[in-house]
DNA sequence: ATGCAAGCTCAAGTCGACTTGAGGTCAAGC
DNA sequence: GCTTGACCTCAAGTCGACTTGAGCTTGCAT
């Protein structure tokens, strides 16, 4: 019996316990069920967990999360979701690379303003072109 | 004369007019001046506002947008500043890349669930392992 | 067997990032 | 010179994502 309760799961994945039953509450994760009140869950969580997380740092939210690797049963529907989603995802990894670029040089760019220095100004040209507006969802997104 | 009141600000930007001025309230940007009441931007705030949406995209807060680009004065301070943030985004970059790639395993995976599929699995430890918790900051980030 | 740390629920609070609304001002076109 | 609509300010509201607190229950170490 490998199943673990919530401290422990709190404990190996540094999330709080709270946040845990929050998770469950939204959907997103399931206890495998109950020791009297307590929860149990199944290790395979440490997994769905670390999806989670990694869907965060992504910058989508808890719905999405859900709708991505949430409601097992449709998975064609999944599937084009899921193809969208990456897309999504490597269109922000090339803005990420253009943020590290500028930011690196800034870090050594001699002008005395970093607006001022012509190569920093290219790059954030380069970055401000294409779409302005992040996509959908995602931080600073357009106003209603 | 080439400056921008509000709403110009506001069409070529994409950006809501009450998000700019909670910006300049914030100290992330400034006006120029102002033409009675009302604000006018000299045009480099575009470029500015590019740049504080791509880090809202990379997921810094406002704060440390401000502290970022903000304040002008002590150069030398933010250059360490800011090779760490472009280390950050590194970090992300790479966890990303995970993601996009678990994504795209799972849309064309035939296992009948994606946590059952072993190369699924295998993405997704990768993406565990090494700091499970994202950096400071971060959404997703541990408890106090 | 029993005491208590660890869980539980449910309501309320917090925080960041904005938006909305009410009521006021003014630059500009007619 | 007078509208009028774009802006302004300031307070309050909203939303997502959690945390905190009060009061209750209980598995399990002694």
């Amino acid at each position: 019996m490998k199943d673990l309760d919530i401290s422990q799961v709190a404990k190996r994945t540094g999330i709080a316990a709270s946040k845990l039953r929050y998770y469950e509450e939204k959907g997103l994760i399931s206890s495998s069920g109950r020791r009297g009140l307590k929860r149990i869950f199944d290790p395979s969580i440490l997994e769905r967990l670390a999806l989670i997380n990694l869907g965060r740092t992504a910058g989508f939210s808890l719905d999405e999360i859900a709708g991505m690797f949430g409601a097992d049963g449709k998975p064609e529907i999944n599937r084009a979701r899921l193809v969208s989603k990456a897309e999504e995802i490597d269109e922000m990894i090339r803005r990420l690379q253009v943020l590290s670029t500028g930011l690196r040089h800034a870090a050594e760019c001699t002008a005395p303003s970093h607006m001022e220095c012509p190569t920093f100004r290219r790059i954030v040209d380069r970055a401000a072109s294409g779409r302005f507006v992040p996509e959908r969802g995602l931080p600073g997104s357009l106003s209603p």
